[in-house]
DNA sequence: CAGAATATATCGGCTGCCGATATATATCGC
DNA sequence: GCGATATATATCGGCAGCCGATATATTCTG
């Protein structure tokens, strides 16, 4: 799944919204870090509905705009909430890894043992996703 | 970021490693979910390389086979711990949506007042990502 | 001796994101 | 009234990036 595709996920995962108002919403919902684009919008709702993760719900006029709302499908939430899995643990991962970086390289100040070896606390810290 | 060097600057982390050492690394810290493929990886390098996120630490001819080890920058570390960052809030972000839409829509069986009007606690729950 | 694993690297194709552009209506300030 | 901005849709071409295929070379395994 793509980033794009994800944050679209997202914003349609409280409640239908429209083009428009996806866009909206993803910035305020990303405190404005993410700025979904027009030209970025359509392919992604248009893949999202091949692969059956979204539908139409509904077509509005509202004060003589057309408005066409997506909702999420059952196999869209489970999509997403997978991805939201995938993505925290990745983010985990990585986080404990950088902090086992900081233990095993910058602790010794200066030469030690043979040559690059590693502190043997290193390579059980690394650990798995799931 | 592509997801791509998010997953190098991972496998580098906690310590420098050879391209086909990454290749492996990636797989086995994703528990197999994840697999980087050798046409993506030199691409990856070389821009990771160019942004000043990792640098090439040492050429080693090991068993008769080059091995050319790269490893993670300050700004590099700075970077994946940066993005980890931004993908726990966006993961939370989904879940906590998700969580709200399963609240809102579905926990009304039928008609109740006015229409279409949000259940009060859904608006709050939904949340920036800082 | 053949095949797999280790280790590097390149290239063409396809997907996907983005900026620009187009169209149309409503609203707001001047 | 008129231009600018906001709302709302959509398309298109360019560019970046991922992947499969391919190439080369050595070591290890069966």
């Amino acid at each position: 799944m793509t980033r794009a595709a994800f944050f679209v996920l997202t914003a349609l995962a409280d409640q239908p919204r429209h083009g428009y108002g996806i866009l909206r919403e993803v910035e305020e919902l990303s405190d404005g870090e993410v700025q979904l684009r027009v030209g970025t919008l359509y392919g992604v709702l248009d893949r999202l509905t091949a692969d059956g993760l979204i539908v139409l719900d509904r077509e509005e006029v509202q004060q003589g705009r057309l408005r066409r709302y997506y909702r999420l499908t059952d196999e869209g939430v489970a999509a997403l909430d997978a991805e939201a899995e995938r993505m925290a643990a990745g983010a985990g991962a990585a986080k404990r890894r950088i902090a086992a970086g900081r233990a095993g390289a910058p602790a010794r100040p200066a030469g030690e043992g043979p040559a690059g070896l590693l502190p043997p606390a290193a390579p059980g810290l690394a650990g798995g996703l799931a």
